[in-house]
DNA sequence: CAAATAATTAATTAAATGTTTAATTAATTA
DNA sequence: TAATTAATTAAACATTTAATTAATTATTTG
């Protein structure tokens, strides 16, 4: 009685590894569509990282696309539990804004690559999906935030309360988005610890840059 | 005698255009590979945007892959003249740096989005090629510029000198690569005035947040 | 326990793609 | 002007791909 290896042979296998197959198809998918193009990836290759026949992509999923969408959307429920919101009425504390969000980034090196993927260069659904999504978490309470902050004077007047949120966005996300230059150009290490480094010094120049001048003594 | 179109049928076309057909196929490589990828792009199509039989990619440009590499070559060196990196001698002019840096941006909105898929994405000599260019244009003049501004007290001590850089590269360029977004969510129109207003307002967040705090009238 | 159902692989199919070839026509040269 | 070369198309070719089907085996159910 030789045991047979559970997978290589025709034929339902033993062992009720029930969503073990379509679990497995979801990660290799991820290897492989974050790093490279849709087109560019087979579902023979990602079968294959799955170890499992090219068909059961079509039989879990009904198509190549079935798989990219349904992982897109694992993706997205992931990052949504993990970015709450900023509670519209109490204040907004940018530190902790920038330090969860750099953590956020640091834990999924995916989604910026993601992101650039589907929002920058692809059109359709998740676009827009994402953009709004952006839009409501980040894109209209910072804006506020700034407005306030200028109405109160604590930012400085001659401030354009949207440039000011951009450059503040751009200083937490790009770094991220750019990870491979980065960690080749500046020998830059990403790991946790780096992240607070980015958080706590992009919070110290910004705020630095777009404090009013009326007391002399308003260092951080 | 029936004037018969000048392509459409098979032979040698009358005529004198001699390079017309490979600079419309280089341009019209672009329209493709700079919203798409290398592998969802075919070469028919490019051939029929530029209104030739796909054959004559391989006639002037060896193969597919050849005539991406003609079209990145192309356009390396037009960035390149474009932007003239700082006389090493001469002190940097941030400002202008910023200023100029945003022109390009906003006029050859292909490049970011460019960089970014050749650097994330892509593999290989181009990847590396792009990198390399970054890092000699922007990285180590740049880092060494901070260095130099905080040993001589016009930038705060307790900066890093590579996430200074990584601020200030991040506040230029993110908004550019993410226009569409920045168009949607807070309705801003790219054009040249509005890169203006971009480099401006980094330049003063930025001069502002790292700036020395010795003497307290050091506004710009 | 037998029949039905579920899960899996191997084999096959049809479409698309990059490349090559042969035919064709204009331009150039001897 | 005759022969050769250059530029172009249409068609053929070889490869790759996603999807389908048939065969096969385990599990569940009546």
């Amino acid at each position: 009685m030789t045991i047979r290896p559970i997978r290589g042979n025709p034929g339902r296998p033993s062992g009720a590894g029930k969503e073990q197959v379509r679990s497995d198809l979801l990660h290799a998918a991820r290897r492989h569509f974050l790093s490279r193009d849709f087109k560019a990836v087979s579902v023979r290759q990602i079968a294959e990282s799955a170890g499992v026949n090219g068909a059961m992509v079509n039989y879990y999923f009904g198509s190549k696309q079935g798989l990219y969408l349904a992982m897109v959307d694992g993706m997205l429920s992931e990052v949504e539990a993990n970015l709450r919101a900023p509670d519209p009425d109490t204040k907004i504390n940018l530190a902790d804004f920038s330090d969860s969000y750099c953590q956020l980034l640091v834990q999924n090196p995916w989604w910026p690559n993601f992101i650039v993927r589907e929002v920058l260069f692809s059109e359709g659904e998740i676009r827009e999906a994402v953009i709004k999504k952006f839009s409501d978490v980040m894109g209209a309470l910072l804006i506020e935030y700034a407005k306030q902050e200028i109405a109160d004077g604590h930012f400085r007047s001659d401030l354009d309360p949207r440039l000011t949120i951009i450059s503040f966005i751009s200083m937490t996300i790009f770094p991220f988005l750019a990870r491979p230059v980065m960690e080749k150009v500046f020998q830059l290490e990403f790991n946790e610890s780096t992240a607070g480094h980015i958080a706590a010094h992009n919070i110290r120049v910004f705020m630095h840059g777009v404090a009013a001048r009326k007391h002399s003594g308003e260092e951080t």
